[in-house]
DNA sequence: AAGTGAACCTGAAGGC
DNA sequence: TGCCTTCAGGTTCACT
């Protein structure tokens, strides 16, 4: 489920009880992810300080006092919980108590001497952590062809433009491609198409001028993709407060899109007639309307 | 080279 | 009830 939103959301309900704590114990429940766990993964997390907790695109980014950061991926179904002795529900009756696909248990000692538990949770097991040094982490091969960051100065036009023309792919394609624009994903391309009004189906180079420049339409686009992506980690960051107050656990939280998954309804655009549908491109689910994006 | 589709894996939901 | 098919917010690999 997680594009960059409930990345940045997982991160922020994440970074309060994981920096600065020490990994007294790092249990690993099967050998494997999406790629096998290194063979030192153990030694090399085990009795380190979580120095920092950052992303980069869909990748949350854990640095270690011994120089090595863990790039984790949540795939499609990957999720974290948190377990604190001050939180609601009682710590040491869960201890110990797994759920189905319970992958990875950070143990953990804050620095004010209180335990805590993170746990990952991955049911298709399309997530996972790969070790590396900090000081090579630009040319992992995970991270070094990833495009700009959808949400900061980086994206503009012109960016846009450069990396847009001559593109024969659908606007679709061209905006779920990581070395583009990084950490969108299959509903906020949906959405910010359709807040620009532009068709998924069009080719991506029709949103640059001959002289290189962006059309009206790409600097929308832009804006849009800005304001869905800011808009949705400031709805998943209320909605993690309330869910952590509850159980503790950090994951998804619920949306309401106005295309995404809104086959046969209405469309919402103002005096748009038009009714929602689902389309496939690339083998994905696209929905949108035919009547407002032209 | 770029673009499309299949594969990876489990679970939920809908049709019969 | 159960069985079958389809689909899922991601990425990578193999093909045209």
């Amino acid at each position: 489920m997680p594009e960059l939103p409930e990345v940045e959301t997982v991160r922020r309900g994440l970074a309060p009880v994981m920096e600065d704590a020490v990994v007294e114990e790092l249990v690993l429940n099967r050998p494997n992810l999406r790629f096998p766990f290194a063979d030192n993964f153990h030694e090399l997390v085990e009795g380190q300080r979580i120095t920092s907790l950052g992303r980069r695109a869909k990748y949350l980014l854990m640095d270690l006092s011994n120089g090595q950061v863990i790039i984790m991926h949540l795939g499609m179904s990957g999720s974290f919980r948190t377990l604190d002795e001050k939180a609601p529900g009682n710590f040491h009756h869960e201890r110990g108590k797994l759920e189905a696909h319970d992958h990875v248990i950070f143990h953990l000692r804050r620095p004010d001497g209180e335990q805590a538990q993170v746990i990952y949770n991955d049911p298709r097991r399309f997530g996972f952590m790969l070790m590396t040094p900090r000081a090579e982490l630009d040319q992992h091969k995970m991270i070094r062809d990833l495009g700009v960051e959808p949400v900061g100065n980086a994206l503009d036009g012109d960016h846009l433009a450069q990396k847009f023309a001559n593109k024969a792919a659908p606007l679709k394609a061209a905006l779920l491609d990581q070395s583009i624009i990084a950490g969108l994903g299959n509903i906020y391309v949906c959405e910010a198409l359709w807040r620009t009004g532009l068709s998924p189906k069009r080719k991506a180079r029709t949103l640059v001028l001959k002289s290189g420049k962006p059309t009206a339409r790409a600097l929308a686009l832009v804006d849009n993709v800005k304001d869905v992506i800011n808009e949705a980690i400031a709805a998943g960051g209320s909605s993690l407060r309330d869910h952590t107050q509850t159980d503790g656990s950090l994951g998804y939280f619920q949306h309401s899109f106005a295309v995404y998954d809104q086959e046969g309804n209405a469309c919402q655009k103002p005096d748009c007639i038009g009714t929602i549908r689902r389309i496939v491109q690339s083998g994905r689910s696209t929905f949108y309307c035919p009547s407002c994006q032209g």
